[in-house]
DNA sequence: AACAATTCCAACCGCGTCCAT
DNA sequence: CATGGACGCGGTTGGAATTGT
């Protein structure tokens, strides 16, 4: 498209963030917040471009990040969810507080994918391999005449408008296709079926879960934290805050409740980030964060 | 112990979408 | 309505870490 570059790379860094740029970073976020990801590294003394930087908090330093292995029931969760919204990660994330869709899409790519081969499911269609090639060899024809509608996976709307335009024969293939799902992989898929069925309740259940849990290590070796687990005192503005990349540190709250909810989310990434390092560049960070 | 192969994930790239002008 | 800038998304890659020989 002849786009130009987001920003003058020229001079740019690029690579590995070292612990001097996150600090920065971090910093000049939680202390002004995320207004033009282009003017941010500007503002905060690096190299690096918006979009970079932009990437790096998201992926690595927001505080609202759950850290750690994903459980067995998250894997269900998200495989669940990539049948019907196929390869849209940030969709599927927005699932997962506190889990990006860059490592929803690595986990899908390294783990996932296996376990459902080894299942002898398609990781694309879902489908048991053997017999979805013979469905696609079965269709192929028809499928060929419809040039450039060929989307193996879309979300609700789009499979409603589909079945409103498919030919009958087409529907009654995907059915068949489905029931031979069901005799094939009966166990695995009817969780599917259950857990689609109630995707809306168990997304909202597991969102609720997520805000109400205090626990922060149930299912994971490591240690994981939300950045709402802390915040607790702001109820009435954790829902909306859970897709939100922006830490809202300048909310209604109290300075005191922020500055304990800070105290304790650095508590918990201590693991995670080495603060001590951050300690050796300038001091005690909290005491150089400036919460609006 | 040394090397090769594989796995994993952070980061980059390019394109699509949105929105202000 | 057309244009251009900024952001967000998904695909891909580089290299560190791990595992196998």
């Amino acid at each position: 498209m002849g786009r130009q570059p987001c920003c003058d790379k020229v001079g740019l860094k690029r690579g590995p963030w070292t612990i001097e740029e996150d600090h920065k970073l971090l910093n000049f976020i939680l202390s002004n917040g995320i207004h033009c990801w282009r003017m941010v590294p500007k503002l905060a003394g690096l190299l690096r471009c918006g979009k970079s930087c932009r990437l790096r908090w998201i992926n690595y330093l927001r505080p609202d990040l759950k850290r750690g292995a994903f459980t067995e029931d998250e894997e269900d969760q998200i495989i669940q969810l990539h049948s019907r919204l196929g390869n849209r990660w940030s969709k599927i994330a927005s699932h997962f507080p506190g889990r990006t869709d860059n490592e929803i899409k690595n986990h899908w790519n390294t783990r996932i994918k296996k376990r459902l081969k080894l299942l002898g499911l398609d990781p694309v269609s879902h489908k048991p391999i053997d017999k979805t090639e013979e469905i696609i060899s079965i269709s192929a024809e028809e499928e060929e005449t419809k040039s450039g509608d060929i989307k193996s996976n879309v979300d609700d709307d789009l499979i409603k408008k589909e079945n409103e335009e498919v030919p009958a024969e087409k529907v009654q293939v995907q059915e068949e296709v489905k029931s031979m799902t069901m005799d094939d992989t009966a166990s695995l898929l009817n969780n599917y079926e259950m857990l689609c069925g109630n995707l809306e309740m168990g997304s909202i259940l597991f969102n609720n879960q997520e805000t109400n849990t205090t626990s922060t290590t149930s299912n994971c070796s490591t240690s994981s934290f939300s950045w709402e687990e802390s915040n607790n005192y702001n109820s009435s503005s954790s829902s909306s805050n859970n897709n939100n990349n922006n830490p809202s540190l300048c909310a209604s709250s109290s300075l005191q409740h922020q500055e304990d909810a800070l105290q304790q989310w650095m508590d918990n990434v201590d693991s995670i980030i080495s603060w001590d390092c951050f300690n050796q560049l300038e001091g005690n960070p909290l005491s150089s964060w400036k919460i609006i």
